[in-house]
DNA sequence: AGCACTTGCATAGCATGCTATGCAATATCT
DNA sequence: AGATATTGCATAGCATGCTATGCAAGTGCT
């Protein structure tokens, strides 16, 4: 009776898509209202937290590490380099690569952007125990595996 | 010292944030694969889900269902007009309403479009027991519902 | 060398999300 | 009743993602 009731509801609540979108978004939302007071956007907070380990990559090294398409990377990269995040200069032997290199302003947020992101982690985590939290990472992790493989 | 040669990277692959990112934009693309052929997107397969379970809903029963912006919804259900999905009539005593049904079209598309979901499910849970799928749920509703109270 | 294949990027076009605005209709308060 | 606040939607503008194209520059094979 209940699935004559309200299917959809529970279809939506114990679907592991919806679920992973809605918390993809709020994570998004708040890390968004986070970094935005340092002039940075979520797509380019991840990008930065590759750069930060070391730059000079090419935009494929960074699709690659991020898992987004070709042409995501670039418009991502397109937006930094408007922004003066980034730089990118000529690849010595491959005339069809740029490097991206970051700019000192880049450099010099990186220590505020992580402590936004700690926060916002934080926050999220809150009601999780250190157990918990490390079962939801080892789930997404092999969730994520799956849909890789396929 | 671990933490100095690759800081970022296991930020990145230990932050809730970015896996449930990754996850959902997987599963998406996931989705998006299976009900393409039947013409929908998967923010208007969201939305049916709600409205299958019965229509003549307003924009905003909808976007409270869905917890997405006032403007996000106007947008999707702008494009599932546009597509032959829903129709609007206006509402019998508050004339700023506009009540959404289904089109004949998008009843029919029920049965496939939820198939096609299942089997995305199956596809991405495929690596999980039944135990470990619950305790995902169970913990991604948690995080959410910490996310949603501050 | 010459031709085909692959690689690295850019761009166009579209779907989803968000914030910020603005307007009309409804509700509320005095 | 009249002024004020709230509610329901639409639209503009932007960030991220994706697929599809196209081009220039390497690679490889003969």
């Amino acid at each position: 009776m209940q699935v004559l009731i309200c299917p959809m509801t529970s279809f939506k609540a114990n679907s592991a898509g919806f679920l992973a979108n809605h918390m993809a978004r709020l994570f998004a939302k708040g890390l968004a209202g986070r970094v935005e007071p340092l002039g940075l956007a979520p797509a380019q907070f991840m990008t930065l937290l590759e750069l930060w380990d070391g730059d000079g990559l090419t935009q494929q090294d960074l699709r690659l590490r991020l898992d987004v398409e070709q042409a995501t990377m670039a418009n991502t990269l397109k937006r930094m380099e408007r922004d003066g995040l980034i730089t990118r200069r000529a690849h010595e032997s491959d005339k069809r690569a740029r490097l991206v290199f970051l700019t000192d302003k880049a450099r010099d947020l990186r220590d505020p952007a992580l402590a936004a992101a700690a926060s916002q982690n934080d926050k999220a985590m809150a009601g999780l125990s250190q157990d918990e939290y490390q079962q939801l990472i080892a789930l997404m992790q092999r969730v994520i595996g799956q849909m890789q493989r396929g």
